[in-house]
Parts: structure tokens; sequence; C-alpha cells
DNA sequence: GCAGGTGGTTACCACCTGGATACCGGCTAC
DNA sequence: GTAGCCGGTATCCAGGTGGTAACCACCTGC
């Protein structure tokens, strides 16, 4: 998962910060704390993660719910969960037009 | 057009740097002129119009052909041209939520 | 020949993002 | 009670992005 090739780093479409995207994408599939999403986003520190965290629940995208003994769990709102739509959108064109990408890219070397 | 409120400065979303969704979007109905961006692009300076567009021709989105007497003039590729399509998703997403967008963020101020 | 527009370039700079490293308080297990 | 994990902070710093201001070569129109 996130590649270090990851076509994500080559695409010209953002979500959010350099990690958004990706912590949107760990989230899919269901809560995830602190430290799990540490592993999937590899390098990424802590303060980075922290305010990149604290970014999507500000703007709604995420929720953060303390459990018991200091567990804390990310969420996906309904709005975060949306957002994978757009995402999605974003993604389908850029596997289309890898090829194209690559090629442009070396051929202005 | 791009308004100071324009949602494009809250959305998480971004396409290329600061201004390429923008020319994208300008060069959609039709090649326009490095002077003719420049009035749309409230306040761009030259410099950074100079620079994105030079970023945007590199990864094949636009071309750049001078005509004759100085004149130049920029036009989407069908690349280029390909990407309004998850501009679209994502300017839909932005329009649909952007309430929801707002009181997120109110609500956490 | 010279004024003005066109499509830039150059030099400099402030700010923000992201990263490195070290540290820390609370809780639990032993 | 202390070792260790968890979810962070604190501090510092490098690089990139975007902006300001000034300048410039070339062509056209008068």
């Amino acid at each position: 998962m996130f590649d270090e090739v990851c076509p994500s780093g080559l695409t010209p479409i953002r979500f959010g910060d350099k990690w958004a995207g990706m912590i949107i994408r760990c989230l899919e599939s269901g809560p995830r704390r602190f430290s799990e999403l540490r592993i999937p986003l590899r390098g990424i520190t802590p303060k980075v993660l922290t305010s990149s965290l604290r970014t999507l629940t500000r703007d709604g995208l995420i929720t953060r719910t303390p459990g018991p003994a200091q567990r804390v769990e990310y969420a996906l709102t309904p709005l975060g969960r949306s957002m994978l739509e757009p995402m999605n959108a974003a993604c389908a064109w850029a596997q289309d037009h890898w090829e194209e990408l690559l090629d442009a890219r070396e051929s202005s070397t």
C-alpha cells in the first residue's frame, strides 16, 4: 500500500494536504487507531499525522473518539466517505492516463 | 469568474499548483493567449503564470503554440481536456457538500 | 524612430509545509 | 513500582511555493 512510485506522487491531483488522501483511504474499510495509521503511512512522523488528522477533523471528514485506556479511534464521517467519490474519479483518471503522463514527463526531459 | 470566496479556496481538493485548475477552466472554451489569461486570473503575476503554464505544458495538459508577432496561444490537449472529468466530479462534490463544509469549519472555531 | 503592447525573465523574499529528533504524561501488565 | 505502549508535544530546520518589483527583447502602429 502506498508504493514509493505511487501514482499519487505524480498525478497533479491532491486531496487536502500531503497525507489526507491516504488517510481517508486507510479509513475506508473501518476505523483505525493512531498507531495503526502510522504503519501503512510509512515514514509519517507523529507530528504530521496529528496535524493532518486535526485538519480532517476540523473539516468534518473524520471523527476522533477516545476510547478506554488512551485508545483513540479515527473514523470517516458520512461527509468524509462521500469524498471517496471524487477521489475514485481522480484515481480512475490517473490510471487511465498513466502512460500519457509518464510519456509527457519523459519527452520533456 | 473565480470569486474571492470561490469554493476552490475552501475545498480540500487541488489540481496541480495553485492556479492550474483555474487555467484549465479558462482554456475549456478554447485557446487563450498569455495576456488573456491574466484577466480572469485576477492578481496572478506573470512569473507565476509562466511557471504554471510551463508545468502544465511539461505534463502534457496544454500546448504552447507561438503565432505571428509574438502572439502565443495556449490550448488544452486531449489529455488536459480529459482532466475536466475528475475536475467536474470534484466541483460537483464541493457544491453538494458546500454547506456541510462551512458548518464544520464554523463549528470548530 | 519611438511609444506601447506582448510574453516573458531576474532577483529577492516571506511564508507555509513537511520532516527530524527528542521528549512526555497517562495507563496497563507484570 | 516500574517497564513499556499509546497518543501525542516541543523544538528546530530545510525546501518549496507564491508574491513583489523591476527589467527586457521583440514586434507593430503611427
